[in-house]
RNA sequence: CGCGGAGUGGAGCAGCUUGGUAGCUCGUCGGGCUCAUAACCCGAAGGUCGUUGGUUCAAAUCCAUCCUCCGCAA
């Protein structure tokens, strides 16, 4: 035996589990630094109209380093092969799927999770989405122990960042998972030599932030505009936050606020034609819609969605 | 073969049902008006109407085919 393989025998065994793009750039992190000895994904599904089978993003990551790939269907049930690894650490990051007891109980330095938000705080799916969604200034990343329940494990260590006025779901993601893929690689010796703190959570404290559901993505006219502002910047570049125009499905992409009153009109009705765009009236004033998509069609400026639009009897319209 | 919408001058659309010299809102270029303007007025350029084939005296328009884009559902 030389001495290569001893280096292997003596290396950490970490399993990694995680499935879309965020958690693909966290897990190409962590491989500049660590062995992985076998990846966990969701089952690679059809996606878009042709129903397509499309690998996850963490999935190729996992195949372009020639790591083995596992993808359960049922991760509660088919978790031998896991065990089987033996596993000394599992980290995971947006996976998918709720990990049993077995699992959880596997690992000599247990099961870490990587979660886009300041822990007790916006708890499940779609922290990203939600933070600014309900308008939050500042969020981050916590690395916390797994337990069964969700995202209700000790917390090992947080970092914070701010949500500019600007940031859609889709920047924040990008930024996010960047500070995770930082902090992780900042963090992760102390779990190995076991140096790390460990919080409890504080409950009473918690907030959910569950998957994005259809009702989350259309636009209710009697909310405040900044409120409405902060929705279609949370949803944007997806699922996109909708109302309706003739009784066909207008995602709004972008939008932005003014301090115009129009006392006279009712909530949803469009004020009038602008530059950039056209402007709806809401509870407390109005915004004005900048990037649009009619179904069936692409997006477009909103400027030239009016252009294609009979112009005498668009103002006054009601969006709903 | 999951459901559906759409491809028309640089952009967004109308026209197609009831075939017959391609229109609207913008943009662009030139000119005018104005202290000024994302305002207004006058004029111009720019399209073999997604592909291929068929029907017809005649096709953007009817039929068939293929390609591309998009909404929904999963």
């Amino acid at each position: 035996m030389n001495l290569e393989d001893l280096n292997v025998e003596k290396k950490l065994k970490i399993v990694y589990m995680g499935t879309p793009e965020f958690s693909a750039v966290v897990l190409k992190g962590l491989l500049e630094q660590y062995d992985i000895r076998a990846i966990v994904s969701q089952p690679d599904r059809p996606v878009g109209r042709h129903g397509e089978i499309l690998e996850t993003p963490v999935k190729k990551v996992g195949l372009e380093n020639t790591i083995l790939v596992i993808q359960p269907e049922k991760i509660k049930e088919q978790y031998e092969e896991v065990l089987s690894l033996e596993p000394d650490l599992i980290i995971t990051c947006a996976y998918g799927q709720i990990l049993p007891k077995e699992i959880l109980e596997a690992p000599r330095l247990g099961c870490i999770n990587v979660h886009a938000s300041l822990l007790p705080k916006l708890r499940g799916g779609a922290p990203i989405h939600h933070a600014i969604i309900d308008g939050h200034t500042k969020t981050g990343i916590t690395i916390m122990y797994m337990t069964s329940g969700m995202d209700e494990g000790d917390i090992i260590a947080k970092k914070e960042i701010p949500i500019e006025y600007d940031d859609t779901a889709s920047s924040l993601h990008d930024k996010l998972a960047i500070l995770g893929r930082d902090f992780l690689l900042e963090v992760l010796p102390s779990i190995i030599d076991g140096t790390n703190t460990r919080t409890k959570q504080d409950s009473s404290e918690s907030t959910y932030a569950f998957n994005i559901k259809r009702e989350d993505e259309h636009i209710n006219f009697s909310k405040s505009k900044r409120q409405i502002y902060n929705q279609i910047r949370g949803l944007n570049s997806w699922p996109g936050a909708y109302c309706l125009f003739e009784g066909k499905i207008l995602k709004v992409w972008a939008s932005r606020e003014t301090d115009n009153v129009f006392n006279n009109l009712f909530n949803g009705q469009i004020t009038a034609i602008y530059e950039d765009g056209f402007g709806v009236k809401v509870d407390n004033g109005e915004i004005i819609f900048t990037l649009v998509q009619l179904e069936g069609k692409k997006k477009m400026n909103a400027h030239e969605f009016i252009n294609g639009q009979n112009k005498d009897n668009i103002i006054g319209k009601i969006l709903d």
